[in-house]
DNA sequence: CTATAGATAATCT
DNA sequence: GATTATCTATAGA
């Protein structure tokens, strides 16, 4: 079985699991690509307060509802697009948060985009800092990173992928306000990547 | 280095 | 009208 189809047999499993695959895989967009470190499991309709798709289908979450591998994109705080990739099997509405990502290709457009003069290592280092570097908008939205001629693509190479369960770590989401202690975020350990947030945040 | 406040708008109630 | 799966500038140690 080629690459391709590993990552969609992966896609398709529950939220947690196929989170936990795509870390080392590599996400291409508007010529950068990123080597994905960091991301976040969020569940469907009833079982995860914390998900978009908790209370109900609605026009911003539908693509939750798509097959595996679609892509949701949404708008958050005034001024950021955060992505996720659609998973487990079509209608489920579980998908995976991108949190992160190195930058291995088109580094200078990377950096051409970013709001602040960052680091290498910091391209693609946050939810919506990575949709920046890839420029990755809302007009994304329903598209599937499985399909050759998507704007966005999710590959693997056969020596990088899967990621040794050994260089894996997991702890509670973050920005979140219900169901803090899943441990459904997944990280690469090690990467200079991953972003390392404080952890109480004041209202 | 750590900690905090403010920006800023779509979505949901 | 309240909330938000965030980032950055700025202040202080």
């Amino acid at each position: 079985m080629d690459s391709t189809g590993s990552l969609a047999a992966a896609l398709a499993d529950p939220a947690p699991t196929a989170a936990r695959l795509l870390l080392g895989a590599l996400l291409t967009a508007n010529d950068v690509t990123v080597r994905i470190v960091e991301v976040e499991a969020y569940g469907g309709v009833g079982e995860d307060p914390a998900s978009h798709a908790y209370r109900s289908r609605s026009e911003r979450n539908s693509p939750m509802f798509g097959s595996p591998g679609t892509v949701y994109v949404y708008f958050t705080y005034g001024m950021h697009w955060c992505a996720n990739v659609a998973c487990g099997p079509a209608g489920s509405a579980a998908a995976v948060l991108l949190r992160a990502g190195e930058v291995i290709g088109g580094n200078e457009l990377a950096s051409s985009r970013a709001r602040s003069r960052l680091s290498d290592a910091k391209l693609a280092s946050g939810p919506a800092r990575l949709a920046r570097a890839l420029r990755i908008d809302g007009t994304f939205n329903g598209c599937s990173v499985l399909t050759p001629d998507s704007p966005v693509r999710l590959t693997a190479s056969e020596s990088g992928w899967p990621i040794s369960s050994d260089a894996v770590c997991s702890g509670p989401r973050i920005g979140i306000r219900s169901a803090t202690d899943w441990a459904w975020r997944f990280w690469v350990e090690g990467s200079p990547a991953v972003s390392s947030y404080r952890a109480g945040i004041r209202r």
